[in-house]
DNA sequence: GGCCCTAACAACGA
DNA sequence: CTCGTTGTTAGGGC
């Protein structure tokens, strides 16, 4: 459910925490969402000490003192919660926790056991980050797969990396292009339009959410979307929003869009 | 466009005309459709005796003494014609023309140009013949691909050989199987009917085949099935006959072919 | 709200 | 009415 906004901020947020204490245990209970043992999981990290924590696309990268790395994808329903080590069992949900020399944990829940954890996975950059997007690329993908609709390509993370549902929406209704726009019929304007919107929607909701949650690790803010949300009822321009499922997702966009087709 | 019954009988007839026959000269017009250069064809099979004509899926095989073959797949529009060799020049659309020594000629003709020839291909076994297939095999199948749509295992080439739209839908009707329906949702007495139905519909259309159309080696047959059809209101069993697209093909069927979703 | 896999569908070419 | 391939969408499972 977090998209690059929110993750954003709970990545400064972990680090503010952690950044610096010395792993002394790792219990994970994740069957499928795991990519190694969980021994070797344990061996890999104990007696490490966190290094730093990046956002990169949707997911987390934690990294340790000596070069391992643990890659952390929240899905649908995860989140992070601070605690201390001796109540760190009691957390319900939890689905990793990572114990420290002082006495504190950090615990990944999710009631769904959708999340995905992976130690050291191939760094394979599959798409760039929906933060440094340029409008060359855009043209160049759009000429490749003209016919994709343009929220097809902004959810696409193998395509752009960080942008979910909620996003999406918001984005589109900034740069005032439909969501079921054919990317190849977008006219340079709007591609222009697109590039300028991605980045300024999403770092200004990184601002809004540093303002608005400080320590934010978990859930997510969304009281500030402008069309994206079933309380809304006309944009900030004026028009109605619709609400339709598009792409198997429920989407909220307005006439303002125009529809490139 | 000719199925399994049409081509069997296409196999027969082309047989007894051309066995032991001696090939003089071979000329293939094809460009795409061949899977040698024209002059591999020539010389592999001038100076060589047809030995025997078989069907293979929706294919007829040509095997020559001293173990080369031609596999020749008519695509939607091609057919066979037998000629003399004088004249075999002036047969309009014509991708192929094998003459032999007594001065008759078989030539394959297409107005499409999609026919396919392959010299010697790859023998392999893609799937089962449609007229060799058993429950095992069928339980297999449908137990690897629960969902698909039963028409749509029946056409698949790569998992039962020979059946095209119209004997498809003619199955379906004698097994009183909807075409829509899922193959992991078939109970075994209605997968014991479809495996009945297979052969028993083909190798009864074969029999009507050649007491229609005792020399045939072109075109098909289409009077005697019983719902696939534009002109045909009601089946055998007199329900009136459903017309509608499925798997972007025409696809007749009556409400006594139970859906099992 | 997320991602993957399968299946269905449309479009095009041959 | 055929067969590929490619790209896009829809649905279910995890």
């Amino acid at each position: 459910m977090p998209e690059l906004p929110d993750l954003t901020v709970y990545a400064e947020n972990l680090g503010k925490a952690v950044i610096g204490k010395k792993v002394v245990r790792v219990e994970c209970r994740l069957e499928k969402g795991l990519n190694v043992a969980p021994d070797e999981l344990s061996s890999a990290l104990v007696s490490r000490e966190v290094a730093e924590i990046q956002r990169v696309g949707k997911e987390l990268r934690i990294e340790f003192q000596g070069g391992a790395f643990l890659q952390i994808h929240l899905m649908l329903a995860g989140g992070f919660l601070l605690t201390s080590d001796n109540v760190a069992g009691d957390v319900g949900n939890s689905v990793l926790t990572v114990s420290f020399a002082d006495g504190s944990a950090m615990v990944v829940t999710d009631p769904k056991g959708w999340v995905k954890v992976a130690l050291n996975p191939r760094f394979d950059v599959k798409a760039p980050d929906a933060l440094n997007i340029t409008a060359d690329y855009l043209h160049a993908v759009f000429q490749k797969q003209p016919k994709m609709q343009v929220k097809a390509f902004l959810l696409d993370q193998n395509l752009i990396g960080g942008i979910g549902n909620a996003y999406a929406d918001e984005i589109l209704w900034q740069a005032r292009i439909s969501p079921k726009s054919a990317v190849g019929k977008l006219p340079p304007d709007a591609v222009e339009a697109l590039v300028a919107s991605i980045p300024s929607v999403l770092k200004e909701a990184v601002e809004e959410i540093r303002k608005r949650r400080p320590g934010i690790i978990s859930g997510e803010v969304r009281d500030f979307l402008k069309v994206h949300g079933s309380s809304l009822k006309r944009s900030p321009a004026g028009s109605p929003i619709i609400k339709e499922q598009i792409l198997s997702k429920v989407t909220y966009y307005t006439d303002e869009q125009i529809l490139y087709k």
